[in-house]
DNA sequence: GCGTCCAGGTCTACC
DNA sequence: GGTAGACCTGGACGC
């Protein structure tokens, strides 16, 4: 199953490489070929799709899902590539401070960020990033797909709540935040917690982030990190390696208060987010280089 | 080889 | 509301 969907201009390596998660499976990106592969359920198959830039736009195919409807493949693509997000606010605020060194993300089209099939395998993974090395979260979300054996796509929450804590603990190795993912996929999976409510985008930004906050293990960095791949960037998401980053760049490599780096985005409004992940990753897309160790 | 530090933090108890 | 201490893991670093 194969097709194509139109998106010009558009750069699929600015959007695969937008943040981490191309490097974490099921994600797989071949930068030579420069082609995105993942595990998706669509419906209740597993469908393995590849997608690469194709005229005007981008091109998918698909295998396990046979019998589906194409738009089924589709839509899932549209979200992974987070192709409906409308950025020309956005590019408009960086081009009126392309002085401050912002143009390059109007020209270039910037600001589309790599989402996973589902929104329970985005909250999970951001959970899994908290308070380790980056080696340690591909290392759990590895084990985390392994362990569960679902086709090889992310487990549903449901499979998730399912394991033992022992086992999340000793096979996952995600020590100390097994209770909290635990509790997580147990109140999706219970449908205590529905995660589509965080998606509607009439809900205010404090709404959504004060229910975000209130599940065990997601604290302001998880929350704000969240938040951004929701589409709602007036916050940082700053962490350890963003503040180093955007002292390095724009305050002479002098590390000072979250609040001097607030005012300093503050001008892009409810786009400062963006700004702010963009600015301290500019260096990611210029030179095509491997991003994590 | 061993000990320490710290990485894309968060929670709880306490003041 | 702010702060201290505990919490898992594993790689980097100094000795």
């Amino acid at each position: 199953m194969r097709g194509t969907i139109g998106a010009a201009p558009f750069d699929l390596d600015l959007v695969v490489r937008s943040h981490g998660w191309y490097d974490l499976p099921p994600f797989e990106w071949d930068a030579a070929s420069r082609s995105l592969s993942f595990r998706a359920r669509v419906d209740r198959a597993v469908a393995s799709v590849t997608v690469r830039p194709g005229n005007g736009g981008v091109g998918w195919a698909a295998r396990g899902a046979e019998g589906l409807p194409a738009s089924r493949v589709a839509r899932v693509v549209r979200r992974v590539l987070d192709l409906d997000a409308d950025l020309s606010g956005f590019h408009a605020a960086c081009r009126e401070r392309s002085a401050q060194g912002f143009g390059w993300i109007a020209e270039r089209g910037a600001g589309r960020l790599l989402k996973s099939p589902s929104l329970f395998e985005d909250a999970v993974k951001v959970l899994l990033t908290t308070n380790c090395s980056w080696a340690l979260t591909r290392s759990m979300v590895t084990n985390l797909v392994s362990s569960c054996r679902d086709g090889g796509a992310f487990p549903e929450a449901a499979a998730v709540a399912a394991l033992p804590e022992r086992s999340l603990r000793e096979e996952v190795r995600t020590g100390y935040r097994a209770p909290f993912l635990l509790a997580f996929a147990g109140r999706v999976a219970s449908g205590a917690l529905d995660l589509s409510r965080w998606e509607e985008a009439g809900r205010p930004d404090a709404e959504v982030e004060g229910e975000i906050r209130a599940e065990k293990g997601f604290g302001p960095y998880a929350a704000d990190t969240l938040m951004r791949l929701l589409g709602r960037h007036a916050r940082l998401g700053l962490d350890s390696w963003s503040r180093k980053k955007v002292a390095e760049l724009r305050f002479r490599g002098r590390k000072g208060k979250d609040a001097r780096v607030e005012r300093f985005y503050a001008p892009f409004g409810r786009w400062a987010g963006l700004a702010f992940w963009l600015d301290v990753t500019r260096d990611w897309h210029d030179g095509g280089e491997s991003l994590w160790p």
